[in-house]
DNA sequence: CAAATGACTTCACAAAATGAAGTGAGTCAA
DNA sequence: TTGACTCACTTCATTTTGTGAAGTCATTTG
């Protein structure tokens, strides 16, 4: 099966994961979320090839995620910009991040968040958006779909 | 910059992308939340190849994400569970998925998640522990470290 | 006028993924 | 007790993708 092919499976976290998840695109989201913009800034902070860094800066606008704006006509430059739709990535980016400080050794977290409302230095964390409590792994029940349920049964059979 | 190089960046984003960044090891995770423990199972609704899924396997049990449990002797059989450190990788997936259920087209999200604490079918979301209000992209101020200003200002220089 | 900057593209080479086939331990049905 | 089958992989040839260096082009700055 190649990358291609989670594009068309029913199941929205796969298609999710076809569009973000691979390591350039989400250093590049990391690093626009710490506020990069321009080409060059994205190369040195991601590490990425201007190669690569072209392709996926392409497909995120595809996506929609980000838009390339024109910040100088004369010499004619270009900066990134993420869109509603890609700050709305920012939870992916935030749980990377809190996993990462919980369970990484080697030194405190070099990118602390704080929270513009009570002004606390902040882990964001996941809750239930119905009784407000804390939502981990073992809090949830998971239900899949009838016929994602049938998708799933007839998957990699070769009959 | 390789993959490997990403791991010595003293940003516990970038060290947790290189970890889990990619494709493959996503849906694995994607899956074992869905309740996928054994190889087969894992290749069919993943779609990878028994290689990729093997190495993917021995990567996240070598980080202790997963463990290899023997579950019958006399066939030696195994399967993978998610450890503590894994189950905490959750946010993540269910980030995901909140975006992929939010932003793509293509009928109604296949997996529900609903909270046992009160029932409720819902989307988890990121909220400020301390005060317990959402936060999202723009509720947050993000500030780097000295240490941490400096390696991004040398960062990608040839002097 | 020469060198620098920003935003890329092109290219030769290297690394990784794919798909198919194979392996080995063991079970189950005839 | 032979033959088909399952599970958990490994091996291998081919294709795809990524890498690092160099090049391009339109300016601007020394």
């Amino acid at each position: 099966m190649s990358r291609a092919d989670l594009a068309k499976q029913a199941c929205t976290m796969a298609r999710t994961i076809e569009l973000f998840g691979d390591e350039w695109t989400l250093m590049i989201l990391r690093e626009m979320f710490l506020g990069g913009r321009r080409f060059d800034d994205l190369r040195r902070q991601t590490g990425a090839s201007p190669h690569i860094l072209s392709q996926r800066l392409k497909r995120l606008e595809g996506v929609g995620v980000l838009r390339r704006e024109r910040y100088s006509a004369r010499p004619p430059r270009h900066e990134y910009r993420l869109t509603g739709k890609g700050r709305d990535l920012w939870p992916v980016i935030v749980s990377l991040k809190a996993w990462g400080d919980r369970w990484l050794e080697g030194g405190n977290t070099p990118v602390e968040i704080s929270h513009k409302g009570c002004g606390h230095t902040v882990v964001p964390r996941m809750t239930c958006p119905d009784c407000g409590e804390p939502m981990q792994a073992h809090d949830a029940r998971t239900r899949l779909s009838p016929d994602y349920q049938h998708e799933r049964n007839t998957a990699g059979r070769q009959t």
